[in-house]
DNA sequence: GAAACGAGAGAACGATCGTTCTCCATCATT
DNA sequence: AATGATGGAGAACGATCGTTCTCTCGTTTC
């Protein structure tokens, strides 16, 4: 097994594990086992936990963008897509292991105690945001700063409440909400 | 000092060590130390740690809704009180201890662990709701039930949004989003 | 073929966790 | 004054944490 490999196994089993039971719930013994990758390999890649949580992070923000990205695209007009984000949203959460946001959760655990933590998930919520101005800005906003950060607030206040609800009934309330947001803001809706 | 005097210091060091480093983080000999309680009657009085996290959130609930309603209840007019929720959220953001949602960030943590937990936020959350659902059914809305969902999304949004970010301006755009949803769905504004 | 190395398995370490127990001082009751 | 219950301070317990170390074995290199 080479490095590359081992990194992914670590990083694979630190995602599934961590995302379902929390950071400080999972042991580093547990994600050697699950890995396969022995803790002495283990700590040279990662020298300490902190390190493989934020790597944890990191990956999965560049993954879980990357899935909304691509899934976004494939809507055929600027102005449908501020609204199929919340579209695909829905559909994870109905994923049997959906478990809320990552990154929010993440943060709430050790966002205190861990700075590096703590600027992982700033930095993916404001590339989301970033993301999201790209969207309403192309679908025709006269001014996309402040309905991007309210579809923000909505894509973020229904995963949480999916999380704890249980349901991805969520997603529909934020779009529509959304949709009256863009109302609003003149973007026009089909 | 009286059994009742024992439960409220208990449950005021567990609240704000709880809440600042997240449950996992505090110890039960912190929370000995910071209320000045001695272990063996915090076991006498909570007799585990569940049942301490279960019992500082349902008060915490309590507490939370009653101050959201009583700051609320001042605003003369039923039809801008829906709005109220929002600037009662901006002045709590701003508050130097606000570290987030007390019940996303311990279901973050205990909710695959602790049913115990996890029935405490899911109660509150349903309480919020209902309470919204009074507000926006008082304040005319032709069917409150799905403004209401979609109000609690714009706060549990605003909420975690303002946590990460460190400002309390999440509370704006929500409260603009929250603007345009009622006046989507009926309800005038000022 | 021998020597040096790298990696895996898992024991070991010190710290800390939730929880219980021991010891002793205090106080109300006989 | 003697007794017994109460509660506080904190040691003790077994478990588990993150991290390091030991031992062994297969591989590589001269």
């Amino acid at each position: 097994m080479d490095t590359t490999e081992a990194d992914g196994r670590l990083l694979d089993a630190a995602e599934s594990l961590f995302y379902e039971h929390g950071v400080q719930a999972v042991g580093m013994d547990r994600i050697r086992t699950a890995s396969g990758v022995s803790l002495k390999r283990l700590y040279q890649r990662f020298p300490s936990k902190d390190v493989l949580v934020e790597a944890y992070l990191r990956r999965r923000d560049g993954r879980w963008r990357g899935a909304l990205a691509a899934y976004v695209a494939e809507r055929p007009s600027a102005a449908e897509r501020p609204l199929a984000v919340f579209d695909w949203l829905e559909e994870w959460f109905a994923e049997p292991d959906f478990r809320g946001c990552a990154f929010i959760n993440a943060y709430g655990e050790l966002g205190t105690a861990s700075p590096a933590v703590a600027g992982a998930v700033r930095d993916h919520k404001a590339e989301v945001l970033r993301y999201l101005h790209g969207l309403v800005r192309d679908a025709g906003a006269a001014e996309p700063g402040p309905v991007a950060e309210q579809l923000a607030v909505l894509a973020d206040g229904a995963i949480t409440t999916a999380a704890i609800t249980g349901t991805p009934a969520p997603a529909r309330s934020a779009r529509e909400a959304a949709s009256a947001v863009l109302k609003a803001a003149g973007v026009a809706q089909r």
